[in-house]
DNA sequence: AGAAGTCTAGTCAAGTTTGACTACTTGCCG
DNA sequence: CGGCAAGTAGTCAAACTTGACTAGACTTCT
């Protein structure tokens, strides 16, 4: 699975209500077009599948005082936000997502109970432990490793970085732990969206100067 | 870009000459459908896809000795060759690339000559230091970081994955210019693929039994 | 004032990925 | 010898992603 449902529904719970063009400028604006698949058309096309699925609702309104086209704004149903949740206790939990992913977690992070957040995070570091040690078993031959040639590399670099997720993992844990940030039903929620009409203050810096692809 | 067609250029060019079934096997030898997406569906898609491109020359064949449908050969064009190379080069150079991506550039690097895959993982190292600085640089607003909350564990997840895939690229450039492995033009070169009609020894181990979604 | 550019909001075709399914053969078990 | 599991080779529809494109309204420069 991708980041981009997570992402999407994640956008317009925290509006409460939004059209596409919002949630687009709200992922612009956390950076998540540099480290996810978030494009327009996977954004529209992730608000409309979701609707077809009864997890968002979809409210048709008169074009925009802006220009522009009509919009749809949307809105979490019950099954929607099922899905969050389960969306984002498995990006956290599960070691076996992509960074994308992940990401999208630690961004929601705060919409969970702290001792949750924990759990799922010290599930994640017993899986990237078992993985480590499948790995390593099974590009462990009979003959013991060295006749691998340079796929052994290749477990070398999952081993290495199955430990420095697992670093980075104990780490966020202990801080959660050590009473930083303010989690679900802690008090005054921290916002992370643009407010209608707010400028987006990274809007036009490259974090990523050197891609010309 | 994904790692199928990588995958698929590389498997097929090792062989010389190889049907869609063939790679199949050979990328599960590589453990590749662990970490890359690569299902039966993607494999033949890439395959006629490539050909319909022009970087594979496609031979249909008489229905095996042993059973299932007909048959389809592919072999690499000169296009399929400078294909290879440039996704090779992007896999190993780029510090852009999802895991399975680089994953298959190493099991291709031997392909290259020694001293351009040691040039390409330095460009990659050089690539890992600049995202590392313009991810720090993006989250650091004006008043210094602090303020943004859990938002700035995003970041720190990219720093620590920058760092640790920085210092993993530094050993094993450090191992090939050492001497390790025999690359492109030193000889005798190491074969990766399964013989016709040799059985795959992990064929059923299971790398991930934990993971039943 | 007119042209050029940017903002708002979204669509679309082409390409890719997924997961389940087909159809045929051989080996093996009782 | 009947059946059924496993292997061989591949197809298909549905979903998702990509990158380019549309179209109106407002801004800015000359």
């Amino acid at each position: 699975m991708s980041a981009i449902r997570l992402l999407v529904l994640g956008a317009v719970r925290q509006h409460g209500r939004a059209h596409g063009y919002q949630v687009r400028n709200d992922l612009e604006y956390w950076g998540a077009h540099e480290w996810s698949n978030a494009k327009p058309g996977s954004i529209y096309h992730a608000l409309k599948q979701m609707a077809k699925q009864g997890m968002l609702l979809a409210h048709d309104i008169a074009p925009s005082t802006a220009g522009g086209p009509p919009r749809t704004e949307y809105e979490l149903t019950e099954a929607g936000e099922a899905e969050f949740f389960a969306l984002l206790r498995a990006a956290l939990s599960q070691h076996d997502q992509k960074a994308d992913v992940l990401s999208a977690g630690i961004g929601f992070l705060l919409d969970l109970p702290r001792t949750e957040a924990v759990a799922l995070l010290k599930e994640r570091v017993r899986g990237l432990e078992e993985w480590r040690s499948a790995v390593t078993e099974y590009y462990t031959p009979e003959g013991g490793p060295g006749q691998l040639g340079h796929i052994g590399e290749i477990m070398n670099m999952w081993v290495h970085s199955a430990d420095s997720g697992a670093e980075w993992t104990r780490g966020l844990i202990e801080r959660i732990e050590g009473g930083a940030y303010v989690f679900a039903g802690e008090g005054e929620p921290f916002v992370g969206v643009l407010a209608e009409g707010q400028e987006n203050p990274y809007a036009t810096r490259a974090v990523h100067p050197e891609d010309d692809r």
